[in-house]
RNA sequence: CGGGGAGUAGCUCAGCCCGGCUAGAGCGCUUGGUUUGGGACCAAGAAGUCGCAGGUUCGAAUCCUGUCUCCCCGACCA
């Protein structure tokens, strides 16, 4: 593709909406522009990539005996009531105006709607549905360019079984087809087993990429593998220590000391001495939480582990259930429910509220002066801390999480009927699964992945081009030719090549250009080199340039590509 | 939905607090010329309903009210 007729928009300047490093760089190199909030227009050189990345993804379906469909995102509502999901996802669900249509956010209702009827028979299963396509999704907030938007690129697929036996097969086939996928668009990622959420179903596991931009904060082992959502991540941290003898319980005066941080300076004490309480209302009833030292309540844990409703107390609350204000709450004289985090069990000498403001209590015995006490897993995991498989130490970070594997089960089989009969005549509903790949976050934690301070950095399987090529002066006849003629030999090679062949830019201008769209090999055609035969071969990674005789041209890049 | 920031030329932004003539800069763009191995230079030029609506005023980019849009943090996120 020759540069000089083609739309390639780059900036020199970062674009004000852009913050982080794959939005700008998509949105500097020309691949992306945006049309609205969460809604983007892919440009010609940023479609390329899409390609390259479903053309991947087409592969790895296929091979694992995926069929490629084509289903509409416009949908009547009324297959999504049956499901109870139009319910279940409220606001997220776009809805047409003027007909009782929705816009598909995702097709597990329509897969089953088709399978429904068709597939009567165990000799019609097992089916692996897939395709790619666009879903949309009423985002309160998109953001961080392409990775949340309110319309995006999707890979989805359903499994039809007869039994979860068989289920179990084809989730395995999923698995093993997205790791391939993974690989061969070049990512760093690692996968976290999860729960499944409103999506309703057994087991999951989610693809990962960690990256600063993600939404989802987890926990890492890079030994072992550990890999948790800080929602359900445990990790193996120190008790609170049970000394020989237990104190009596003495009161001590302490003015205007509320944070754990507070109290320890004040007495002089080591946080593991001490037990913070917060007050939670629990289906209309007060429950105290009480955490070791200054370890935060994970309301995520806290929620499984009570069940119902559950929300902190206000503070207007507070003073009324326990007779002190937030900073003088303990256990001690509490009237009401008491749970207390693991890592207190059996605790004694302890430090926390008197539940009377300016006073604190010391010498508190968790066996001995809180009898009634549940202890619950209610941390929330800290890097650092030590992973509870292997004993290694656990990183915590963010992640974006780029594909999600799924058993459902039945329940939209059951909803909409979708029964075959087995060897003996006997009726039974389909058993499916459900597995996701987010296209365009490939591209973007590939960005994110694969950059320097001059641009993308690609490797050939995304890459939108193998090679760059750059006739520097095409004002001189010399290079005029010759490089229209590697371009022409280029091509006929089998090599996808962009031709830098614009005459009224400066060499400067090309070579920041050919940096920042980051093709992974760049040839430049400049009188300096040509006038000796020669060319050079810059490798964009890097940063390598090597001088080539213009006949050896074809052998060095069979070398390299 | 809560909190914060922003909307002025294609892009990045200044001007706004403290109202005043024809609204500015850099980059980009057009034309001509000089350049051509790291965003080069000279000259001339085009380009804006100052997000929108209403109000205050002799006069509004600037003050007031409303509204829309975009960005960030949080909530939410099959």
């Amino acid at each position: 593709m020759k540069f000089s007729k083609s739309f390639i928009p780059t900036l020199k300047e970062v674009p004000s909406e852009a913050v982080i490093p794959s939005h700008i760089l998509m949105i500097r190199a020309g691949l992306v522009r945006q049309l609205s909030a969460g809604i983007y227009t892919w440009l010609p050189l940023g479609y390329r990539v899409v390609r390259k990345i479903t053309e991947i993804i087409r592969e790895e379906m296929n091979a694992i005996g995926g069929q490629e469909f084509h289903f509409p995102a416009l949908n009547p509502k009324e297959i999504w009531e049956q499901t109870g999901r139009v319910e279940a996802f409220g606001d997220t669900l776009f809805h047409v105006k003027n007909r009782d249509y929705v816009l598909a956010p995702t097709h597990e209702e329509i897969v089953a709607w088709h399978a429904q009827g068709a597939l009567t028979s165990y000799k019609d299963l097992p089916q692996i549905w897939y395709q790619i396509q666009t879903k949309f999704r009423n985002e309160p907030r998109p953001r961080s360019g392409v990775i949340r938007g309110r319309q995006f690129l999707m890979k989805d697929s359903y499994t039809l079984d007869r039994t979860f036996e068989d289920l179990d097969i084809a989730y395995d086939k999923h698995d093993k087809a997205y790791r391939k996928i993974f690989d061969r668009s070049g990512l760093k990622y690692f996968i976290v087993g999860a729960s499944s959420g409103a999506m309703g179903g057994s087991k999951s596991e989610e693809f990962m990429v960690k990256s600063d931009a993600g939404e989802d904060t987890v926990a890492y082992c890079g030994k072992c593998g550990y890999a948790a959502n800080v929602e359900v991540a445990q990790s193996v941290s120190v008790n609170a220590a049970r000394d020989n003898e237990s104190k009596q319980l003495f009161e001590i005066p302490t003015p205007d000391v509320k944070s754990i941080d507070e109290l320890c300076a004040f007495l002089k004490i080591d946080e593991h001495e001490t037990a913070k309480s917060r007050v939670y209302m629990h289906d209309d009833k007060p429950v105290l939480v009480l955490m070791l030292g200054n370890d935060e309540v994970n309301e995520s844990k806290l929620g499984p582990a009570l069940g119902g409703n559950v929300r902190p107390c206000h503070p207007e609350e507070l003073k009324e259930i326990s007779g002190a204000d937030a900073g003088s709450i303990g256990p001690i004289g509490f009237k009401y429910r008491i749970i207390a985090d693991n890592l207190l069990e059996g605790a004694n000498n302890l430090y926390s509220g008197a539940n009377k403001n300016d006073y604190h209590l010391g010498g508190i015995d968790m066996k001995r002066d809180v009898p009634n006490i549940e202890y619950f897993d209610l941390r929330t995991v800290e890097s650092g801390e030590k992973c509870v498989r292997c004993g290694s130490t656990l990183e915590v970070f963010k992640a974006i999480e780029l594909g999600h594997i799924f058993k459902l089960g039945t329940k939209y089989s059951v909803a909409l009927g979708v029964n075959y009969l087995d060897e003996n005549g006997k009726e039974h509903p389909v058993v499916m699964g459900s597995y996701g790949i987010g296209v365009e976050r490939i591209f973007a934690c590939y960005l994110e992945q694969n950059y320097d301070e001059k641009g993308i950095i690609w490797k050939k399987p995304l890459a939108p081009f193998d090679i760059h090529l750059i006739g520097l002066n095409m004002k001189n006849s010399l290079i005029d030719e010759t490089s229209n003629k590697i371009y022409e030999e280029l091509q006929k090679e089998g090599y996808e090549v962009l031709f830098d062949d614009r005459n009224d830019v400066s060499a400067g201008v090309k070579f920041n250009d050919a940096d920042l769209i980051g093709m992974p090999v760049q040839i430049v055609i400049g009188e300096k080199n040509l006038k000796d035969g020669r060319v050079e071969i810059k490798l964009r990674a890097k940063n390598e340039k090597q001088i080539v005789e213009l006949p050896q041209l074809n052998n060095k890049l069979k070398e390299l590509i």
